[in-house]
DNA sequence: AACAATAGCAAACAGTGTTCGCAGTTTAGG
DNA sequence: CCTAAACTGCGAACACTGTTTGCTATTGTT
């Protein structure tokens, strides 16, 4: 049941260099692993990365990786926890809570824009690493002048990373092109579309709008 | 360019029933492979999908479903607008745009409880069937009484849209089950879940709730 | 009867994540 | 010092996947 993809401490004294394990030293780190597989991915897609690809960008053999990561999903898991440490440092506390929180959330979305692929693999298995956890524990910071229960709290967060990621997705996909609308078939969906050949660029921001809305309505 | 997939009409006399065209009569209809696929998948999960798993369920040969359908991508899109139809008839109309809203968001929440792997084949590539297209139109027949303009009318059913998802994955999730927590580390959190102890079971709808504000705060 | 178009489908292809077994390396214990 | 234990790297194989190819069989048209 223990991990043994992680380099065990010893028992012996703290802070000196911990003796070497027996064995080869390895070649890779866990952290080395997650940057090569960050990098592909950022560039590849989430579809190009393959415990292959990865191993070749790391100039060694796929059966190589597992001696460092359980399963892709584990260095899924490790790349979404690296990653997240680009939210640090945390805004500073404002001293009105729904600032700090869209602020919070703001960041998040940049990050999504960084790593696209992070929408996919956070919405199929949300992620429990000390980064993500560390992040969480600041949102609850920020969110105590709020009285409301801890699972209203958690709820609240819940629903503001959905939100955003729903709004990095829809920026990701630009537009999902409508096929050629049947305005007889879709009478509505033809009007509303034809109507807005001039989109006046709303200067409202979407974003911040929809947030707001949402954790005044949940944390009243 | 053109579908091989779906039987053509003839150029003749309309509602004649169609002239077979050459070959055998083909087994099955792509009806039948959907409903075939969708059963499927409810059954084993989406990663029980594959062509072969389809083909065995019709007793058939893998290469046999290329003649119905272009690819995987395909059936989903095909598995995704049936299932959609379960969302008829749709409501009739409330006076009340927000609540007609609420009501179509929460049919389609129901939906995603019937189907759960919807949740994750409508994130991926958002559908646009007809069925899709047809529940869009009734959307923006309901906001007909709001006066918004027809972009702000599709971000916002995007939203609602996005927002029910999000519940319907927070529901399959059941609880994300947070691993132990290390209270020194992140002491708000564990805060946050000591004090939820007794947790008192909210009356509150926390979907409406949500669905309200949003819909509210971006038609405004 | 000949031809063209279609359907069904086994086999193969290229790719995936993962496991196995072994060779090579380093350290710990006697 | 040497053996044994523990460890690393990794080629090869396994069990899958979606998809393509090439063939045969069937049907409608000419």
């Amino acid at each position: 049941m223990s991990d043994p993809h992680r380099p065990r401490k010893r028992t012996a004294s703290a802070g000196e260099t911990p003796r070497r394990r027996r064995g080869p030293v390895p070649t890779h780190s866990r952290d080395d692993i997650a940057v090569a597989a960050i990098t592909l991915t950022d560039n590849e897609g989430l579809a190009g990365l393959s415990m292959r690809a990865v191993a070749a960008a790391l100039d060694t053999g796929a059966a190589s990786l597992y001696r460092y990561v359980a399963s892709r999903d584990e260095l899924l898991a490790l790349m979404t926890d690296h990653v997240m440490r680009e939210l640090r440092p945390y805004p500073a506390g404002h001293d009105q809570w729904l600032d700090a929180m869209v602020e919070m959330s703001r960041r998040q979305l940049q990050l999504y824009r960084r790593h696209s692929w992070l929408v996919d693999v956070t919405q199929q298995s949300p992620a429990f690493g000390p980064e993500a956890l560390a992040w969480l524990d600041h949102c609850l910071l920020v969110l105590e002048p709020v009285t409301a229960s801890g699972r209203a709290k958690f709820e609240a967060i819940a629903m503001a990373t959905g939100v955003t990621t729903l709004f990095a997705r829809s920026e990701l996909a630009s537009q999902p092109a409508l096929p050629p609308i049947d305005s007889h078939a879709y009478p509505h969906v033809a009007r509303a579309i034809s109507a807005d050949a001039t989109p006046p660029p709303t200067d409202r921001d979407l974003f911040e709008d929809a947030l707001r809305s949402l954790l005044i309505g949940l944390l009243s």
